[in-house]
RNA sequence: CGGGGCGUAGCGCAGUCCGGCUUAGCGCGCCUGCUUUGGGAGCAGGAGGUCGAGAGUUCGAAUCUCUCCGCCCCGACCA
């Protein structure tokens, strides 16, 4: 490609109103156009990257035997409440209706139209196992859309699905995609977590993510220093921090005068907050259920939400009020007036000498035992967060906050679908049984921005050879003088007959304004014909990324490009 | 959906508090001419704006009031 003719539109000026780096060198490079929040044009050299990205995707699903079809995007509602998806999305799924007035969607996603391919074409254990996929728009209208193109409302996935027998059957298609997923983010150079992830209300055996790291990540992972294990908080385990088990003694009713917080409580009676019992009211099915937590932790909502499998949220304060009798900030469970569900962290079984609110206004108790001082019973179970510096459950080391991008998820889906589907097959036996099935996704777009958080400096973006939208960048300098743009121009041509991507600035620009440019586009090599070229004869290769100079002849060119690519 | 910020030329911004010396300005970019080619060139000339939209207040509105729209950030949300 010569630059004199190309829609490349790089920028000098640090686009305002954006904040990742990702985000910004997009913009710069020229790769990516805002059409509206989260939408966006893919301008030449970007979508060149996202093929790349793409065929890697193909090839490795390819690899493990998955076929490529493609589905419709837009979708009658009725088979999404088929699964009572359609509730569940909400506001999330674009909806728009056909000129008879009928209900259709813009699909975020593929599990059910999937499904009903496999009612109508699986029928025998011997039609399985099957892997399909897609690589495909998919819109999501994001309540926040955000960071360029990580959080977008129509992005590129490639989303597939497998369909098996049974259980250890899924379990085969569920790791040929870890090992593919495994594949492709290595050959796009990406360093990446694999954790064990949240099932939700989804249920299902089980889910991975592949992560990034980055501070600018909406997730947040625990990752052993010591060992494998990684998951993300929303799931994770540890062992807390331990504290000293205090003596047995008799209940004790404490004045605390307008001090409700947890650190207030500790300061105004000069103990550890470990010591502290926070006790949290929440609404699960419009039932209230009291929830207990030390007072050093914090409840991990995805965790409770899972331990009772339905959506809670805290009580309001006046919820409270009317549970308790008293403001937040005094409620406990010793004395409760109305009885109510209890479920306590772990890590408060067996402690004695433990404080909560009285459930009176300035008022706290001291010396509480669960066991000994609630009637009813309780239940236990790990709802606490996990913080960074506690104890790694499986090999006692040390446990890290990162925060994360998540580039892809794999999920047993199990027969969730299958079953409200009725996606029925029949077994060896000659029975009836619902296809299991597995989900499996990527998110195109996300490599290409983690590809570039990755791999950037102060002047701009830095490819790898994988993902570069060319190899070779030359920069002819002085090229009125004729033997300059010549020379820029044969070399120009013996790469292209190399099948080497090289794109070549031949615009009538000052120097200083190609090497900026190059900088910011990242090629991997930029190849100068300048000065050295007219008085030595020699020929530049610059790496961008170790920014090494390497001097060559003519003849030696080819030769040495060649070997310096992988 | 809550909180905050912003909307003036293709891009980045000043002007808005305190209405009228602003014929709406600056830098970058763009066009023409001459000069210039190892780190975003110089000089000269030029084009480009319903000041996000609508309504109102006023003799007079980019500036004040109201409504709406859009974009960004924090939070909530994110099978």
């Amino acid at each position: 490609m010569r630059l004199s003719q190309a829609f490349l539109p790089t920028r000098k000026e640090l686009p305002s109103d954006t904040v990742m780096p990702s985000h910004q060198l997009m913009l710069r490079a020229g790769m990516i156009q805002l059409l509206a929040s989260g939408i966006y044009s893919y301008l030449p050299i970007g979508w060149k990257v996202i093929k790349k990205v793409i065929e890697i995707v193909r090839e490795e699903m390819d690899r493990i035997g998955a076929q490529e079809l493609m589905l419709p995007i837009l979708n009658p509602i009725e088979i999404w409440d088929e699964t009572g998806r359609n509730t569940d999305f909400g506001d999330e799924m674009f909806r728009l209706y056909d000129r008879k007035k009928r209900s259709l969607i813009l699909a975020p996603t593929h599990e059910e139209i999937i499904c009903d391919l496999a009612r109508k074409y699986i029928q025998s254990y011997k039609d399985m196992p099957q892997i399909w996929y897609q690589i495909q728009t998919k819109f999501r209208d994001e309540p926040r859309p955000r960071s360029g193109l990580i959080r977008a409302r129509q992005f590129i996935m490639k989303d597939s699905y497998s369909m098996d027998v049974d259980d250890d059957h899924l379990e085969k298609s569920y790791q040929l995609h870890a090992q593919a997923y495994k594949k492709i983010f290595h050959r796009c150079g990406l360093q990446f977590h694999i954790v064990t992830a949240s099932s939700g209300l989804m249920g299902g055996s089980g889910s991975q993510e592949f992560m990034v790291e980055s501070e600018y990540g909406e997730d947040t992972l625990v990752i052993c220093s010591d060992c494998d294990y990684a998951a993300n908080q929303e799931i994770a385990v540890s062992h807390s921090i331990k504290i000293k088990n205090k003596e047995a003694v008799s209940l004790k009713r404490l004045h605390t005068p307008g001090k409700k917080t947890i650190k207030e409580v500790s300061d105004f009676l000069g103990i550890q907050t470990s010591q502290l019992m926070k006790s949290l009211i929440y609404i699960c099915n419009s039932q209230p259920i009291m929830v207990l937590i030390r007072g050093d932790h914090e409840l991990n909502e995805s965790k409770l939400l899972s331990f009772l499998s339905c959506p809670v949220r805290p009580a309001q304060p006046d919820e409270v009020k009317d549970l308790c009798n008293t403001e937040i900030g005094f409620i406990g469970p010793v004395g409760l007036k109305k009885s109510m569900r209890i479920i306590a962290d772990l890590s408060l079984k067996d402690q004695h000498d433990l404080i909560a609110g009285a459930n009176k206004k300035d008022f706290h108790i001291s010396g509480i035992e669960l066991k000994r001082d609630i009637k009813q019973k309780i239940e236990y179970s790990d709802l606490k967060i996990v913080k960074s510096g506690e104890k790694c459950k499986i090999c006692n080391g040390k446990l890290k906050i990162v925060n994360a991008i998540e580039l892809g998820h794999i999920f047993k889906l199990g027969t969730k679908y299958s079953k409200s589907m009725k996606a029925f097959f029949v077994d060896n036996k000659g029975h009836d049984k619902p296809i299991v099935m597995g989900s499996y996704g990527i998110g195109i777009e996300r490599i290409v921005a983690a590809a570039i958080l990755q791999n950037f400096d102060d002047k701009g973006i830095i490819w790898n050879e994988v993902l570069a939208p060319y190899l070779i960048h030359i920069i002819p300098i002085k090229f009125d003088n004729t033997d300059i743009l010549e020379m820029a121009n044969q070399l120009y041509y013996q790469l292209k007959s190399q099948q080497l991507d090289t794109i070549i600035d031949d615009r009538y620009v000052t120097p200083g304004y190609k090497f900026k440019d190059a900088d910011l586009l990242g090629m991997p090599f930029q190849v100068i014909v300048g000065e050295k070229w007219l008085h030595d004869g020699l020929i530049e290769i610059k790496k961008r990324k170790s920014n090494e100079k390497i001097f060559v002849k003519q003849n030696e060119f080819i030769k040495t490009i060649k070997s310096l690519l992988k």
